[in-house]
DNA sequence: CCCATTTTGTGCGATATATGAACTAAAGTC
DNA sequence: GACTTTAGTTCATATATCGCACAAAATGGG
């Protein structure tokens, strides 16, 4: 791509929206200007414009974003057939199963959930299209990264902050890589309170017709409800039987 | 706000975003031009420089949105506080009357969904936080247009496609200000089959400490299930206590 | 209350971007 | 197979934006 192809103003705009990130709702021009890195005087056009657009608000002092944004992300969601497609297998998936059930793709080093099925939520986290989680500890993470050719995931993990959220969770990119050579063989994950203690769950791959891997669905359960070593058992057999009735419909 | 302030070619890339709308998943750079009404170059440089940021892909003819660009979307929804707070508020609710509830807030013409906790879906329409529906004929749309001063809920009818999508709906805009005026009279709106056949659904304002309106929440029922003459004995006390629950805690 | 510090607003030269016409390529039509 | 339509790209030039430097205003200790 030329030089003269990209448009600089929008993609220093688009970094100023993605400023407002977790627990971070007002945003002085300042502020932004500091987790952008940023010139003060651009930050301060890009909220301006935000605001002026009608997709922020301004007091004189605090921006805020407002729900006027959700229409870029909706813009996938919407846009994309996947998560329509796969939501009413999800709701099935997770009606047999009395566990939630969700579907997610990659992007970068997380998973994005883009559909999912819950049922009543006994955990701290709050899934939802458009959440995200660190791939390298996430039971879907895991089936996408095995998707991967190994240097690729290689590469991935060595971008990742490998944070150890529980003392289960796996941090050690030699242990990961073999857990993902293992995922490979087996054709699925379960990962057992290494994201937050108490949550369990198992995923596989989504692939469409010609075999390549698209997506990961999965199902999560309180470990108090089912131990880990029953997830393969109990929810494997559900989650095979989506898979293939997804597969000739995807893509 | 001085002209200078103003950076058109964010607004431009923004614009481009949004032309990815329902069902439009692929779109030719001169396609987006004809939707956004910019010229092709101009919408050509927005497009190279979202792939070049990783939040489109391109195959040399057709441009993609890419997960990525949900996390525009999500910086609201993970900023604001207000999902996160309503959530387990709605999943209790939904459980308790066995169906779905959900929280909104007014986006221009339209409601905007914040959260939502869902029971096993009967309807065609897949509903998720993000997800937009006329204000005009939604029972969250009427308490919150109800809320507003009649003048400006006026001046939204006015810009409404006011669109008939059942035997059933309210397009007289004379017939929809004398249905705000009940709804704000007695503190509720009951919508019975006016956006979908077989759907009803029953809303109340959420209110803050100091009474302001910040957003609605509601309960939504198959017609075969529950009369929408039962909706209100039903369903209105569990909504009045989520209501009441909530007020102390918001803003 | 005042000084130090931080934050915000503005003017301007250097640089980046938009425009529209012209050109090339591909697809559709007869 | 030539003609028509539609799509994509390039380029020169007019215009808009960037980021620095400075001024003004707000904030926060002491």
């Amino acid at each position: 791509m030329r030089e003269t192809d990209f448009v600089s103003g929008f993609a220093r705009g688009l970094k100023v929206i993605e400023a407002f990130g977790e627990a971070r709702p007002r945003l002085t021009i300042a502020e932004a200007a500091k987790i952008t890195e940023l010139d003060r005087a651009t930050v301060r056009r890009s909220l301006l414009t935000l605001s002026e657009l009608g997709y922020a608000d301004y007091d004189g002092k605090f921006f805020t974003l407002t729900p006027k944004i959700m229409r870029l992300g909706h813009a996938y969601l919407s846009a994309t057939p996947l998560p329509a497609l796969v939501q009413p297998y999800l709701d099935q998936l997770s009606e047999k199963a009395g566990q939630s059930a969700s579907a997610s793709v990659l992007d970068g080093t997380e998973v994005v959930y883009v559909a999912r099925a819950s049922q009543r939520r006994v955990m701290s986290i709050n899934l939802m299209p458009g959440s995200r989680l660190p791939a390298y500890c996430a039971s879907m993470g895991r089936v996408l990264l095995a998707a991967l050719p190994e240097t690729e995931a290689r590469e991935i993990l060595k971008r990742t902050e490998l944070r150890a959220n529980t003392p289960r969770t796996k941090t050690d990119p030699e242990d990961l890589i073999e857990e993902l050579r293992r995922v490979r063989a087996q054709g699925y994950a379960v990962i057992d309170q290494e994201l937050e203690l108490g949550l369990c769950s198992i995923a596989v791959p989504l692939m469409n017709a010609r075999g390549q891997v698209v997506a990961a669905l999965n199902i999560g359960a309180p470990a108090a409800h089912v131990a880990a070593s029953e997830l393969a058992e109990r929810y494997l057999p559900l989650l095979k039987e989506t898979q293939g009735a997804l597969r000739p419909l995807v893509q």
